[in-house]
DNA sequence: AGCTATTCATAAGT
DNA sequence: TACTTATGAATAGCT
């Protein structure tokens, strides 16, 4: 769809993955708003920038969505999310050792960020180095914040990740697959 | 997008409706994973068919995302607090030393949790020290999940840490005080 | 933020 | 109902 093909893994430049994001979105709530008004059905999404902000859409509006959603899942008789093959994808087995096999990549991934993170924390304890904070000038307070607001944004990116990994295990556990 | 361009308002059709729904509901689930997977972000999508009938979608999963977006909206933390002078009170030099020195016992409580979570670094390591994940048993994976789940824990006490932080600096910036 | 070259999604058609 | 294909859309890499 653009340039070149892209293999579906996660962008590792921050700054084109934020673009990614921001492109992306767009272009899924635009999908959405349409299909909404295709099909003339309600419809929300929500989802949470690499930043942690969260960003949604729902039609007619998502508080609405969510409630009826939500509400009705205590009725067991209609089985609700796995109709149709609306999850096959991220259920079946094989797909499951494919996703656990994806995840050893990303711990290696997230290893790597371990150490860049420790780097942030050396810079930060030298930049702490001097005594008393109060004899810290302007721009040494300056660049505190930015290896902090840098430690800050790799500690999200491995949170992500983390969480993501863990939510493959949980489903590993309750998806016997051997 | 099809044969022909079609104006975006609703289908009259019933059948074709139906048909349209199906298609553009996977297409746009379809989306919305290669959001989170290209971005290492969460989203859930919750769609009603024309029929009534749930449909859902979520990485890690629905209910998840759909619970950290309730509970945050009770605190909008939006920093927009961005009053010139309402806000002395809060600047005084004393007041911002006072705060800096606040800053610095943070710090040391950071290097200890960065330790705490290397140590879980270390036993996640381990555990993945066993070659293919393919080869993992049940048990193993539990223990991985385990130690996920608290390295996690961990990562939100720091990142809380560290936006306080943050914006204190960014306080401190923005009043000279030299 | 805009601009294309490309790839992708899908409205009709079968 | 599902598969095929001609076209309209979305977007990756650049600037």
């Amino acid at each position: 769809m653009g340039r070149r093909k892209i293999e579906i893994v996660m962008v590792t430049d921050s700054g084109t993955r934020q673009v990614t994001f921001s492109k992306r979105r767009t272009g899924l709530f635009k999908k959405a708003n349409e299909l909404a008004i295709l099909c003339a059905v309600q419809i929300a999404i929500i989802v949470f920038s690499p930043g942690g902000k969260p960003f949604s859409f729902g039609h007619p509006n998502v508080e609405s969505v969510i409630h009826r959603f939500l509400n009705q899942e205590k009725t067991p008789d209609d089985g609700t999310s796995k109709d149709d093959e609306s999850r096959d994808e991220s259920t079946t087995d094989d797909n499951l050792n494919q996703q656990l096999l994806d995840l050893l990549k990303r711990l290696n991934a997230e290893e790597k960020r371990g150490e860049m993170l420790e780097k942030a924390l050396k810079t930060k304890r030298a930049a702490k180095g001097q005594p008393p904070i109060d004899q810290l000038g302007l721009p040494e307070l300056g660049e505190l914040k930015s290896s902090l607001e840098d430690l800050r944004e790799k500690l999200r990116d491995r949170m992500n990740d983390i969480e993501a990994i863990s939510s493959l295990l949980l489903l590993a556990e309750n998806e016997p697959m051997m």
